[in-house]
RNA sequence: GCGCCAGUAGCUCAACUGGAUAGAGCACCGGCCUUCUAAGCCGGCGGUUCGGGGUUCAAGUCCCUGCUGGCGUACCA
C-alpha cells in the first residue's frame, strides 16, 4: 500500500465512506508534497466549517508514523502534506530493487481488452492517419498492460466485400494497361501487384487473369483475384509495422467471420430482440430506440448486407473475449460510432466498447501543407515516413498530442536532429545518466548503497517526479491517453537536467557520491522504461 | 440543417478528471562551457483560456447559448 492509500485510510472513517479522499500533488512547493480537498467537500454534506473540519483531519494523523515532515490547512480548506525525505529514499531504493518492473500496479485488475486499431482495408499502403493510430494504439496496449491490465492488440481485416472485388478489377485493368476505373484503387502499387501476381503465377486466380488477358476466359475470380492481392498487402502493412515497432496478437480477418456465419447469428439475435424490421425491402436496424440518430439499413434491398452487420458481428465476437472494447478509428469514421454503439446496447452490451476517434493528420513541408489525394493514389505512406524521419521520432510525434485533437506533422521539425526536435530532450536524459555512470571511477551503487545524503532541492525535486511514474501510468491507462505519459517524461528529463547543473556526481564527498550515482541510475531505469512505453529508443550515446 | 472534434502566449501544445498565482517547447532578448555530453541550465518578454450567461466555497475544466474552424452526414467501408 502506497502512502496516499495509508493515508487515507486513516481519513475514511472520520469522513464518511462516500468522501471521496483525492490526493493531488500541488502546483507550488509552499503547499506541501500532498494535498486534498476532502475536508471541502465533507463540510458541505455535514454543514461544517471547511477549515475546522480540515483541522480536524490534520490532528488525527500522526506524522512520524508516516514519514511526514508536517501537516497543515490551507487556504479554504485543503489539508497540506509535507512528505520527509526518508519516504523518498525509499522510493530510490524501490527502483533500483524493481528495475523495469517500477511503475507497474494492479490498477486494471487483470481485466481483459481487446483495442482494435488500424484496421486499414488491405487495398493500400498505409496512411498518415493509421501511421498516427498505430502508434497511440500500440503504446496504449503497453501502457494498459504495465497498469495491470490483459491488453490485446487486434488488427481487423475487412477482406471480403466489394473493395475486395474493386481491387481485383484494378489488378486486371492494370495487367491490361488499361485505365483503372474512377471508383477503383489508382496507386502504383497495384501496377507492382499485377506485375507480382503476372510472374508468380501460382494460383489459380492467376491462372484465370492469364486466360481473361489471352482472351480465353471472359471473367476471372475478381473476389479470387483480389483477396490474393489483398494477402500480399496485409503482409506488406505487417512488414511496415513491425519496422515501426507496433505489434498486433492477432489479425482478425472479416472473412473467419462470414465463415463462421456470425453476420447471420447476429441478424437472427436482432430479430430475436425485436430490434430490426423490415422498410421497402431492406432490413433496418431500430437504431433510433438505442441512441442513434436514425434507423439504419443493416441488409440491402438487394440482400446483401451492409458494413454494419459484419462489424456488429465482430463486436459481438469481441464481447466472447474481453471485458472492454476499445476501437480506435478515423476521423471519417466517426458517424459510425453511434450506430455501433446503439447496436451494442440493443444487444445487451451497453459500456462495453468505448472509441477513440483519432483525428486528421497534415503533413507540413517549408510550413506548407503537404497535399495529398487517395483518390489520385497520392499519398505519403508510413513506410516512406519512416525511410525519412526515423521510428523514433515519428512515433514521438504522433505520442506527443491529444488524439481527438487534429496534428499538424512539421516535417522540417522532425528532420531537424538539434535541441529544436523534443524527441532527443528525453533522450539525451537518459543518455546523461548513462554517461555519468559510464564515466572513470564513478560509483557502482546497487541495492545497499546508503541513500540519507540525498537532501539537496535537485535531488528531492527529481525523486518526486520518479515517484509518480506509476500513478501516471495507471491514469494513462484509465485515460486512453498515451500522451500523458510524454509530458511526463518531459518533466523527468528537466529535473535530471537541473539536478545535472547543481550537483556533481563524480569527484564528491564518497557517500554523497554513492548516492547521487544511485539516483541516477535510478532515473535511467524509469526514463528507459518510459520510453519502451512509447516505443521509443533510449540511447546508451547520442 | 443535424452530428462529432476542436478553439488556451506570436506559433505548436499542456494543465493529474472541479482546486490554490493557467504551464512547457519553439520564436525573440540577455546570461552560463579549463570540472560527469551546452542535444543542457538560468533569467526576461509574452494571457480577458473565442464571446455571453449559469451551477458553487472554487470553472480553462461542468450546464445553456452564440461565434469560428475541421470532419462527417449512403440501401459505401
Amino acid at each position: 500500500m502506497n502512502l496516499k492509500e495509508r493515508l487515507t485510510d486513516v481519513l475514511q472513517p472520520i469522513l464518511g465512506s462516500d468522501i471521496p479522499v483525492i490526493w493531488s500533488v500541488p502546483k507550488r512547493s509552499e503547499q506541501g508534497d500532498l494535498s486534498t480537498n476532502a475536508a471541502m467537500i465533507a463540510s458541505k454534506r455535514l454543514g461544517r466549517n471547511p477549515r475546522e473540519f480540515a483541522q480536524e483531519l490534520v490532528d488525527i494523523i500522526d506524522p512520524e508514523a508516516f514519514g511526514l515532515e508536517k501537516l497543515e490547512v490551507a487556504g479554504p480548506g485543503f489539508v497540506n502534506v509535507w512528505i520527509g525525505p526518508g519516504y523518498y529514499h525509499g522510493v530510490v531504493r524501490q527502483i533500483l530493487e524493481r528495475g523495469s518492473e517500477y511503475g507497474s500496479s494492479s490498477t486494471g485488475n487483470g481485466q481483459r481488452v481487446i483495442v482494435e486499431f488500424v484496421s486499414a482495408n488491405p487495398t493500400g499502403p498505409l496512411n498518415i492517419v493509421s501511421a498516427r493510430a498505430a502508434a497511440i494504439g500500440d503504446s496504449l496496449v503497453r501502457v494498459m498492460r504495465k497498469a495491470g491490465y490483459d491488453a490485446m492488440a487486434e488488427f481487423y481485416v475487412n477482406d471480403a466485400g466489394r473493395q475486395i472485388r474493386r481491387l481485383g478489377e484494378s489488378i486486371i485493368a492494370r495487367a491490361k494497361g488499361e485505365e483503372v476505373p474512377d471508383d477503383g484503387y489508382h496507386g502504383e502499387y497495384v501496377k507492382d501487384i499485377a506485375k507480382a501476381l503476372d510472374t508468380v503465377r501460382l494460383y489459380v486466380e492467376m491462372e484465370d487473369l492469364a486466360q481473361h488477358l489471352a482472351g480465353k476466359l471472359p471473367d476471372p475470380s475478381l473476389e479470387g483475384l483480389g483477396k490474393l492481392a489483398a494477402g500480399l498487402i496485409t503482409v506488406e502493412q505487417s512488414e511496415t509495422l513491425s519496422r515501426y515497432r507496433v505489434h498486433f496478437d492477432r489479425w482478425f480477418k472479416e472473412s473467419e467471420l462470414h465463415d463462421g456465419g456470425d453476420p447471420q447469428k447476429a441478424l437472427d439475435r436482432l430479430r430475436e430482440l425485436n430490434a430490426v424490421y423490415e422498410k421497402d425491402d431492406a432490413v433496418w436496424f431500430k437504431g433510433s430506440e438505442f441512441g442513434d440518430e436514425e434507423d439504419r439499413v443493416i441488409i440491402t434491398s438487394e440482400g446483401r448486407p451492409t458494413y454494419l452487420l459484419p462489424d456488429i458481428a465482430y463486436h459481438l465476437n469481441k464481447a466472447d473475449r474481453c471485458d472492454i472494447a476499445i476501437d480506435l478509428l478515423g476521423p471519417d469514421h466517426h458517424d459510425y460510432v453511434n450506430r455501433m454503439q446503439a447496436a451494442l446496447k440493443a444487444l445487451g452490451h451497453e459500456d462495453f466498447l468505448s472509441v477513440l476517434i483519432v483525428q486528421q493528420v497534415h503533413l507540413l513541408r517549408d510550413g506548407e501543407r503537404v497535399k495529398m489525394s487517395k483518390r489520385a493514389g497520392q499519398m505519403v505512406t508510413l513506410s516512406e515516413l519512416l525511410d525519412e524521419v526515423g521510428v523514433d521520432v515519428t512515433r514521438y510525434f504522433f505520442l506527443q498530442r491529444k488524439t481527438s485533437t487534429p496534428l499538424d506533422f512539421d516535417l522540417d521539425l522532425a528532420l531537424e536532429q538539434s535541441d529544436q526536435n523534443p524527441v532527443y530532450y528525453v533522450q539525451y536524459a537518459h543518455t546523461r545518466t548513462r554517461g555519468i555512470l559510464r564515466q572513470e571511477g564513478a560509483p557502482k551503487p546497487d541495492l545497499n548503497t546508503e541513500l540519507s545524503p540525498l537532501t539537496a532541492p535537485e535531488e528531492l525535486e527529481l525523486i518526486k517526479i520518479l515517484e509518480q511514474f506509476s500513478e501516471t501510468i495507471a491514469r494513462s491507462a484509465e485515460a486512453h491517453e498515451p500522451q500523458r505519459l510524454v509530458g511526463y517524461l518531459e518533466e523527468i528529463a528537466n529535473r535530471l537536467h537541473k539536478f545535472y547543473g547543481a550537483c556533481r556526481v563524480i569527484g564528491e564527498d564518497e557517500a554523497v557520491s554513492n548516492a547521487r550515482a544511485a539516483l541516477v541510475l535510478a532515473t535511467g531505469i524509469v526514463l528507459k522504461e518510459g520510453l519502451h512505453l512509447l516505443g521509443v529508443e533510449a540511447p546508451e550515446r547520442m
